[in-house]
RNA sequence: GGCGGCGUAGCCAAGUGGUAAGGCAGCGCUCUGCAAAAGCGCUAUUCAUCGGUUCAAAUCCGGUCGCCGCCUCCA
């Protein structure tokens, strides 16, 4: 297993801090807002690498932070005059609902901004007694110059540093202006804590360093996000736990790239900003979104555009056509060695793939190659051999998440009653009845299938 | 200015020294009452471009053209 880690800028063999068992810290939503669907590519991407280590036989201890109190959660509050606590639960529910829709596992722990002052606390505390911080009418500052290692991950060159014009707007007192904000001190009409060095709220990289440490130790395996946290929140965060603890912080950094719309970035102005809930009343279905997110490979750009959408539900629909096919197969006899063989050696190959830097493309590429092999020969395989190919197609999914089965029961029976009308029908030559049910079912979203064994039938 | 990425068929996209995976779309065929769906088959002498290294280059080196990202709001 290897993957290119930000940290060194190479691929690089992975190894566990622990046998058997990896810490994963991902940066999670700040809710202030819906979640769009660039957030979304890094979230079922971490989802895809997660379910792959798992898949891979990997005890994955998953953490994912909620920031529940920033700037932009202050800021919303405000305009909508409603205490800051109810405004983030509303989009932390938001943010749940999207992921389950969306396939994505839950994390092991959601820590949350505001239920983790005292520890962002002692962290601050930590750093001012061991000089790498400082106190400032009320604020506290780490200082970059104390921390030598500070812009390796970014691979920045401190000295070459263009500062913007945003940083002029900071009405903070900093000595160096290159120096970031651990707590800041309260300012009249935003929420505030009580702390040694004055009242404030905590900086925005402080609670990645203070939740991580206390779910995962101040040693790591992986910190993974989208590119736009490499600098500086990560750099950040490296320089806060570093001076802290005296330790590596993290093994491995893995950086999703991110996507855009119409080869544009995704902006509210452009009108190509979407959330979930935008596409799915455009009538999209989010496995077919889920496919299309992870599969471009993660250091590429991804082009969002709806006929690309549409190109993903359609190679999806070939999977979902050949797990239709074998789950059809009724033929008896005993399970013939060569399908064994043709599924270990997949198996094989698909995981090599996704093993090297998360090949996606080539393992999913390996997938449609067997697929092809075994649609050759569906007629010859009996009823064992496709539920050992089933079984492997579950293994499968397990890693990409996209075969959520949406079989409604009920339904069942009452287009089996239609199935019977229509086949009467068309015994009896009126194939006018005939198709009328037909299209009675497909405006209900039911296809029927007239096969030499008989109609099945799938919902769309 | 600093750091970095990309350019492979109509579209999406693997492959990073040994002679172009896969998906979508298209075309042909099978099946069918007809459809639809599905399956099968076909579809790049060529990898932005120019030059170099090599027995061998999409892959390595150099130049050129074009596109894009980050540089303290950002997944």
């Amino acid at each position: 297993m290897r993957f290119f880690n930000t940290m060194t800028r190479r691929l690089e063999e992975f190894r566990e801090i622990e046998k058997g068992k990896i810490g994963l810290y991902t940066c999670g939503p700040t809710v202030y807002d819906f979640p769009h669907i660039g957030n979304y590519r890094s979230y079922v991407f971490e989802d895809l690498v997660k379910r792959f280590f798992t898949f891979s036989g990997y005890r994955v201890r998953h953490v994912m932070n909620i920031t529940d109190i920033d700037d932009k959660t202050i800021r919303k509050a405000n305009e909508l005059g409603l205490p800051l606590a109810e405004v983030t639960q509303k989009f932390i529910d938001a943010f749940h609902s999207d992921l389950g829709i969306l396939n994505i596992l839950p994390a092991d722990v959601y820590p949350r901004a505001t239920a983790h002052i005292p520890e962002m606390l002692d962290l601050v505390s930590v750093l001012l007694e061991k000089g790498f911080a400082y106190e400032k009418d009320g604020s506290v500052y780490f200082s970059i110059e104390r921390f030598g290692d500070y812009g390796r991950l970014a691979n920045i060159d401190r000295d070459k540093l263009q500062l913007g014009a945003a940083i002029d707007s900071d009405e903070y007192e900093k000595e160096s202006i290159q120096d970031f904000v651990l707590w800041k001190g309260k300012k009249p009409g935003e929420p505030s804590w009580p702390a040694p060095f004055g009242a404030g709220r905590p900086g925005w990289h402080i609670e990645c360093s203070a939740m991580s440490m206390k779910y995962l130790g101040a040693h790591f395996d992986i910190h993974m996000g989208g590119v736009d946290n490499i600098f500086p929140h990560h750099e950040n965060e490296i320089a806060q736990s570093e001076c802290a603890n005296g330790q590596t912080f993290v093994n491995y950094w893995l950086h999703c790239q991110h996507l855009v719309v119409d080869n544009k970035k995704m902006s509210k102005s452009l009108g190509n900003f979407y959330t979930l809930a935008d596409l799915r009343q455009r009538g999209v279905d989010p496995m077919a979104l889920r496919y299309l997110l992870i599969s471009t490979h993660y250091r590429k750009l991804l082009n969002f555009t709806f006929a690309n959408l549409e190109m993903a539900g359609q190679a999806l629909n070939r999977i979902k056509n050949f797990v239709f096919s074998l789950k059809n197969v009724e033929n008896a006899g005993e399970a013939a060695p060569e399908i064994a063989v043709l599924i270990a050696s997949n198996r094989n190959d698909f995981t090599e793939n996704m093993a090297d830097d998360f090949n996606i493309s080539g393992a999913l590429g390996i997938l449609f190659d067997f697929i092809h092999e075994i649609n050759q020969k569906m007629s010859e395989l009996s009823k064992k051999d496709a539920a050992a190919v089933l079984t492997y197609l579950e293994g499968l999914d397990t890693v990409l998440g996209v075969l959520r089965d949406n079989d409604s029961g009920p339904l069942a029976a009452a287009v089996e009653e239609k199935i019977a009308q229509r086949e009467k029908a068309r015994k009896n030559k009126d194939f006018a009845r005939a198709d009328a049910i037909r299209s009675e079912l497909m405006d209900l979203g039911i296809m029927l299938l007239d096969t030499p064994t008989g109609v099945k039938w799938k919902k769309e």
